[in-house]
DNA sequence: CGGGGCCTTGATGCTGTTCAAATAGAGTGG
DNA sequence: CCACTCTATTTGAACAGCATCAAGGCCCCG
């Protein structure tokens, strides 16, 4: 069974996703900044995101953090590899998420859960191993060219809004926020992408963001 | 049907490898420094490494280089999300592999292939992930002491071979050759480890270099 | 109007890179 | 087995990019 934690109120009801396996889901909805999973707890559950903005950090004993992905709506999250969460998932934004236990119907490969759940674990290997190049060989203006490029690509749209802070950008980046601020600064004096406000921005040049991604 | 490319020596006959999925795998040898497949190359085919090292390399258009994971014996590899590779595989030294197609036996969840499938693609993810936070927040000193902890875990035995160069540690670790050897140095000089020679070393003090990989 | 986040901007410093050269090691042919 | 060559590794010195430290500005909200 699904046991609802402290945080996130339980909604109620039963609502279908697209019929991909979220069919039997309980929906949850969490509050801006609260937690839905905590690092190191009992990895049991997945999640599909259907409305709102989610981050999953891993923090480090003596307090540095490297954010591990962002999702919107109609992402997966909560795969795990191993019993134990590696990184915990906090509300970016007032969330709506569903919720299935992945040992459900546990019989390998059978159920419509495990089907969600292979291509679940695919797109987040391929996720991570396009951070991990991110993190190993870009320069700080490559790293946050490619973070302005993947956001505008996720939302549809002209002006794209960030619902993370500098510091999420920054600890997803692998840079401290002087650093992105200095280089959100400089792309937008090259006339690649303009802000609106510290949140909203649009593409101006996409061959010059591309150009500065390089990768 | 599995095509032999160039590279590689079709050593003929079926072997099983466990059971696992790998009974109709073929086996192939490969020289040291062959490529085993390359960068967006067709993704089609699963191997596991029956004998010697395996790396996975990215490649940038400006000569920039990220190994994606280094392979040894027992392991599986070519485990990719999308059409085509996103990494080449280079022998690093000479090597047996058992190769399987992946869409084999198609129908999902079906077959051998498909949970060894899953099964490696988790063990992927898992790594991919280690990986992506060794590059995200940690020193250089913390990344070769991880390195060399990680390599000496991997490899049960007093003293542990290292089957690539510097450079390719650097290009796994995002430093330079440079800075891998200094760190080396300076692991040996605090009588962590020990080098018996450039490419072979024992752990001396687990617990300094635990502490040194802090993470 | 005042307080507290968050973001930006500037000055300075450190970590790791780059450039350069010496040394060690591996492979080759005599 | 030795001499020679070529490559890999180590070491040193100068440099650069990003981090750190420190203000200052902006915006939201009481």
């Amino acid at each position: 069974m699904i046991s609802i934690g402290m945080p996130g109120s339980l909604a109620g009801g039963v609502a279908a996703v697209r019929g991909d396996g979220w069919d039997g889901a309980l929906r949850m909805d969490f509050a801006a900044g609260e937690e839905v999973y905590g690092q190191d707890e009992a990895a049991d559950l997945i999640y599909c995101l259907t409305k709102g903005s989610i981050r999953t950090s891993h923090l480090l004993a003596d307090g540095r953090r490297q954010i591990g992905e962002f999702y919107f709506e109609g992402d997966v999250f909560g795969v795990e590899t191993g019993p134990k969460n590696r990184f915990s998932a906090e509300a970016l934004t007032p969330c709506e998420v569903m919720v299935v236990n992945r040992s459900g119907s546990s019989a390998f490969g059978a159920g419509r859960v495990e089907k969600m759940l292979w291509a679940a674990t695919a797109t987040e290997l391929a996720r991570a191993q396009t951070h991990m190049l991110l993190l190993g060989r870009a320069t700080a203006c490559e790293r946050v060219a490619r973070f302005l490029l993947d956001m505008a690509d996720r939302f549809r749209g002209d002006l794209v809004a960030l619902p993370m802070g500098r510091q999420d950008m920054a600890d997803y980046l692998g840079l401290t926020i002087e650093t992105v601020s200095r280089m959100l600064g400089r792309l937008q004096a090259d006339g690649a992408v303009e802000f609106a406000d510290c949140r909203h921005f649009r593409v101006r040049q996409r061959s010059s963001l591309t150009r500065l991604a390089a990768a």
